[in-house]
DNA sequence: AATATACATTGACAACCATCACTACGTTTG
DNA sequence: CAAACGTAGTGATGGTTGTCAATGTATATT
């Protein structure tokens, strides 16, 4: 009785029986994936990326703070989390610290995309 | 002096001057992409996906609701950011609502993602 | 050595977010 | 019509996030 109630998911009227789990949301795999798109969900960090992208090769943070209303601290702030994020990288040299994109990143996130979105349709095919 | 000051960015000496601006962080265009990526931020959100995009079709609330530890209206919540972002659509019925991916989503997600990463360089060749 | 410069870190604060318990609403069933 | 059910909305609460002012820390310049 209860082991029915279990495996039938709630109810055999709404619909049928649904695939399963997925994945879990409280895996580490996934709350990676969560913060890679966190970091892409605010407007300034999309510029950012935007202005590395544009400019090829490396931007000194002086230049990123100079292109925004922002203040330094908090330009900084929004370059660290870019960072951990895996999206730039930062080198310093002498006085000044350098910022450039990690150009595979955009695969991986894409490829991330497919994998939570893509149609089961098309794994199938 | 006061004009120099401005119009030279801050200072001549760390890189050559960099392509400004590239897109505006206040624009409603890069405030929506923000949104979308803030929708996939949450990692029930992306196992709600998940679960969408492996069961074909449409699934009801009660078997989202059944698959993960969250209550009921936290679910609810849920949904109804992932349809503000466009990624779902929720369709009522008799006493069930059922849910289901917004295929086209995907594609423009990736398209997203080029557009704000990739290397200028690419896009030149 | 002293000062200035470029950037990071810290602490504070307001705004926002995820979650829950409770409630409300529409639909279906009895 | 009444009761039950599936889902959405509300209000409260603790946690997180974006921003700034102030401070810290290297490096460079004088």
């Amino acid at each position: 009785m209860i082991n029915d109630k279990l495996h039938l998911v709630q109810s055999e009227n709404c619909c049928e029986p649904v695939a399963r789990s997925t994945f879990n949301p409280e895996s580490e795999e996934i709350k990676a994936f969560a913060a890679i798109f966190a970091a892409l969900s605010d407007p300034h960090r999309l510029a950012i990326l935007k202005l590395l992208s544009e400019s090829e090769g490396e931007v000194c943070v002086c230049d990123i703070t100079g292109s925004f209303k922002l203040g330094q601290p908090t330009i900084s702030h929004h370059l660290k989390i870019l960072k951990e994020a895996g999206l730039v990288n930062g080198d310093k040299r002498g006085k000044w610290v350098y910022y450039s994109l990690v150009h595979s990143k955009a695969t991986e996130i894409k490829e991330l995309v497919d994998r939570v979105l893509a149609a089961s349709v098309l794994s199938v095919r």
